[in-house]
DNA sequence: TGTACATCAGTGAACGCGCGTTCACTGATGTAC
DNA sequence: TGTACATCAGTGAACGCGCGTTCACTGATGTAC
């Protein structure tokens, strides 16, 4: 026997999604994507299993199934979450610069660094090697696309602008991209642990490399 | 009853290592070793257990606990040959280039990528959040302190050369490593899949940007 | 407005699995005498 | 050279665990009439 109380239904339209104390959640979905961010969140990646997210949501092990095929599934809808919040927090990050490409561009970097850093586990499920294939999950796919054309697009304004020097800006993006990946990557996985300078400048001093390294060449 | 036949021992002096009909099994640390190393090569990473390199080298799962304390101290010794691994390469990239400073630096950078790019399992161990905190494995810090010092080293050299701009050599090899680890993890997640230029020209691609990057700036 | 019923979101129990680790043990080694 | 014995690298069985997933089921919903 359950040690959830039975009351009848009260009305028939979904509930505000709080109460849990009826026979059907009303949005399970949600609730179990919320509990397995919080447990990326709190315990790690390795902290989400179906089961973990379905007794966070209060509901029994097999119920998490009727909202996702498998384990994926929710892996991959953590990881969209993930992309969705990152490139929100880039956008952001970039509002205050609207007029100067440069500094803009590099606000999007530091915005990347920034949710690395504050969100270690989530930016590990986004980019681990469990979802490198994308191809059964188009929605991740989107999300992740649409993040990498801000950067591109970031990257063309530069050129536009004449701050930054000529080419394909996919190309330089790929660059760009690889240096604050690899910057967040070092960080979360606490790779620069005792090097010089303390963590909250790296960010600072990587990416004004960068935005010194991508500037047009006199030479 | 073991299907394993029982013999006399015939030397008391270690054996050649190859034989495993014998009690002792001669030089198991290194077998394990290298069953490990197998195992994260072809089935990835979250298939290094250490039953799998018990059964792979031919013992009882009980034995591995004779000469590693625990499953990280196993991993961790993984990850040890790694960075060996990856800092010869690195240096055999570098040889042909002794006396161009830049070149040698570009090769560093290249094998770097290059040893990832062929070794993604390892790479992952190497770099993953299971080994963050290094202050329990000595040995390994020291290896991956090497590393980075080969790369500090090159950029130092560049420097002297005036091929690079001035400031702590550090300072910049941090950016240096952020963009070719970058590069490296998104490879080998499998971020790159689509993207225009065909992985094997991104090296090059980013290393050359690095490269134009780091040069002295004239403005 | 009232009721039969199809739909489907939940339940709870069970499956088989492989893991890390511990234990008392035994076989082989090599050293002290 | 021969032997007793301490040492220790292996064995094999067992522990408890949590996982993903399936199954037959039941309770609630909301729609057709």
């Amino acid at each position: 026997m359950s040690m959830r109380a039975r009351r009848p239904a009260r009305r028939s339209a979904p509930p505000p999604a709080v109460r849990r104390e009826r026979y059907h959640h009303g949005d399970l979905r949600r609730a179990l994507l919320d509990a397995a961010l919080r447990l990326v969140e709190s315990e790690g990646a390795p902290a989400l299993t179906l089961r973990a997210a379905a007794r966070l949501a209060g509901v029994s092990q097999a119920a998490p199934y009727r909202h996702f095929a498998d384990k994926q599934a929710l892996l991959a809808a953590v990881a969209e979450e993930g992309f969705r919040a990152m490139t929100a927090a880039m956008r952001r990050a970039m509002h205050p610069h609207e007029d100067e490409p440069l500094l803009k561009f590099r606000a999007l970097g530091l915005g990347y660094v920034e949710f690395a850093r504050s969100h270690p586990a989530h930016f590990r499920v986004m980019f681990g090697p469990e979802l490198a294939d994308r191809s059964t999950h188009p929605a991740l796919a989107e999300v992740a696309a649409e993040a990498f054309r801000l950067l591109v697009a970031s990257i063309a304004d530069c050129q536009r602008a004449g701050f930054a020097r000529e080419g394909d800006p996919e190309d330089l993006a790929v660059t760009a991209w690889s240096t604050v990946h690899g910057l967040s990557a070092l960080i979360v996985n606490g790779q620069l642990g005792a090097r010089g300078a303390p963590i909250d400048e790296l960010g600072e001093r990587v990416t004004q490399n960068l935005f010194l390294g991508l500037g047009p060449r006199t030479a």
